[in-house]
DNA sequence: GGCGGACGTTTAATCGTTTAAACAAATTTA
DNA sequence: TAAATTTGTTTAAACGATTAAACGTCCGCC
């Protein structure tokens, strides 16, 4: 890798001191320079073709406008589609990205942390998994800049941009309820991340409020790594009860997908007698054959509010916001 | 943000220099530092929770261990996909990923490439939209390591690690050939990209080799930014020719998802009668009322290979390899 | 008893910037 | 005309690491 230019190469070409050099391409001390030495400094900037030495820089300036992103799979278009969000926002502000993946395990999460603060990120904006609140804790008692997205722990105070999750799915299943369906199952996580638990929660209030007691085999739980088989497994269940469900709410997209998969190799008797609702969009709803209503979360917001909050919180706006994003409950029926 | 500890607080803590301390975290000049001095520097590193500055470090040794990555769009499955797959083998192999989405605008990519080399990333890997040769060409001929994937440009040689679009294609109109299939139409993206010009040429050579003259109407060309309408009207033209197409190739997934989406909407009459087609997988074509064969892209080996063959250049081995992957033919049928 | 080597550690330069402070020369002010 | 100010530029330290070279000490050896 051809010697880049540096400040000095210029400052020696242009014969005067690096410092001036710096001053110029910087636009700083505006009144105290000389146009015509100004000039031939930007002239030799171009024709040497100078770029700053982001290290340099920003090892100096403890700055490096750069943040953190830890998501649970980059992979998944979830996340993907955040990631994009956010580094269009972060760019749009003149900052740049460095992602990793958690899998969904606090180790990597942490591991992860790690990586990205010795890279000296300025700061942080993490979906963070099950089990991640000491290190969430950490980062609050070291000030490091951080805000969470898409989960959040009810006992930390600190920045999240959450959508309401308890309210989206009371309301989904009101919706189902109004509709005429009974018998409503739900497959979702066995998972102690808060947001997920709020979606149970919104469910079995939309039942109480119903006057609907659902027997335990209405809810079922799957591992976090969306297993089919299990998924598969969790389905039968539902639909061999001896009353089996008349509606299903999946806490995923992935959960859904799989569970379109059982229904579709299993050919359902009458599928249009079972209705489905899903937590996050996917492409696939589109196309099965029976319709799938779903939860559908403001990522654009989500993404950007996140972005902004942290660069507010890294130049230094104190406090700490639980921001509470509404979501919208699409409907799809034939 | 609490300020991290350095090497000096360390070395001020036990008393020594920080030349000794460096030598004693890194690892060097085994033989030669007293047990208990390492003990005692290992120690209050551990205490006062020492993480090395990367600034600093790469800064003084020039190499960064970040690679860059540049796609066209990190909301796009296939991108994220091979985001996650170079994430995790630049990970085992010691590397960080700095990404950003070009959106296949040259200027967007030049800027991207600037931006990730000023950060001095230790090499890049790109997915080049059309119009980038040149960009191309200055990483070659500044001596930076850079490995192309998915694409390639070829009158430049480099690095590339792409699948042979030209054989898949052939491989696949034949085999829809073989099936009985007489008129098979194509949906592809109006550009310069070679690996989209290779698809057509395997398209064209597998007619050509059946005595198959294409009427011009059977090639449909659409911008590369997916939009729905122009895909739209590239269907309608197939399937209102007076002899209609009784199969269709399509480009890439997304194009095949937007085409789906006009079947379903416009239930066609005899769906069984229209064989697809697709380059690049897709959730949806598992949930399609008709079967969608596609190419399927090694992935998995096109991120490893890709992330290998990089670090290998950093390290200084020199040559150029242009790597032609093989893709499988995924065949659904009903 | 002087010399050479091993041992354990320190010195100091360096990477490419930024930036407060110092400086000399020109200009204004009193 | 001396003092004060402005103007344009330089000096030099700093950021936090790495690393070749230098430095004492102690030891053994002839």
């Amino acid at each position: 890798m051809q010697k880049k230019t540096s400040l000095k190469d210029i400052a020696s070409k242009v014969g005067v001191s690096t410092a001036l050099v710096s001053y110029v391409l910087n636009g700083r001390m505006e009144g105290r320079i000389s146009k015509e030495v100004a000039k031939k400094i930007r002239d030799a900037a171009e024709k040497l073709n100078y770029h700053p030495n982001h290290l340099a820089r920003s090892l100096k300036t403890s700055r490096t406008n750069t943040i953190g992103l830890v998501v649970a799979d980059i992979s998944n278009p979830f996340s993907s589609m955040l990631a994009r969000i956010i580094e269009d926002e972060a760019d749009r502000l003149g900052y740049t990205v460095i992602f990793g993946s958690s899998d969904e395990s606090e180790v990597k999460s942490a591991k992860l942390i790690t990586a990205l603060r010795n890279r000296q990120v300025d700061g942080l904006i993490i979906c963070p998994p099950a089990g991640a609140d000491d290190q969430v804790r950490q980062l609050k008692k070291q000030g490091i800049p951080f805000v969470l997205v898409d989960r959040y722990f009810p006992d930390i105070s600190c920045d999240s941009i959450c959508i309401d999750n308890e309210q989206a799915s009371f309301r989904a299943v009101e919706h189902l309820i109004r509709c005429g369906r009974q018998r409503i199952g739900m497959i979702t996580y066995d998972s102690a991340l808060q947001h997920l638990q709020d979606r149970i929660t919104g469910y079995g209030q939309a039942l109480a409020g119903n006057n609907i007691k659902p027997p335990d085999q209405w809810k079922q739980l799957v591992g976090i790594h969306n297993d089919q088989a299990e998924i598969h497994h969790a389905m039968s269940v539902l639909l061999n009860l001896k009353k089996p469900v008349d509606a299903i709410v999946f806490g995923s997209n992935r959960i859904a997908s799989s569970a379109l998969k059982y229904l579709d190799t299993n050919r359902v008797k009458n599928p249009s007698d079972l209705w489905l609702l899903s937590f996050d969009q996917s492409e696939v709803f589109d196309f099965f054959h029976a319709p799938v209503s779903y939860v559908s979360q403001p990522l654009m917001e989500m993404g950007q509010q996140a972005t902004r909050l942290l660069l507010s919180r890294i130049n230094g706006t104190v406090g700490s916001e639980r921001v509470l994003l509404t979501a919208d409950l699409i409907i799809r029926q034939s």
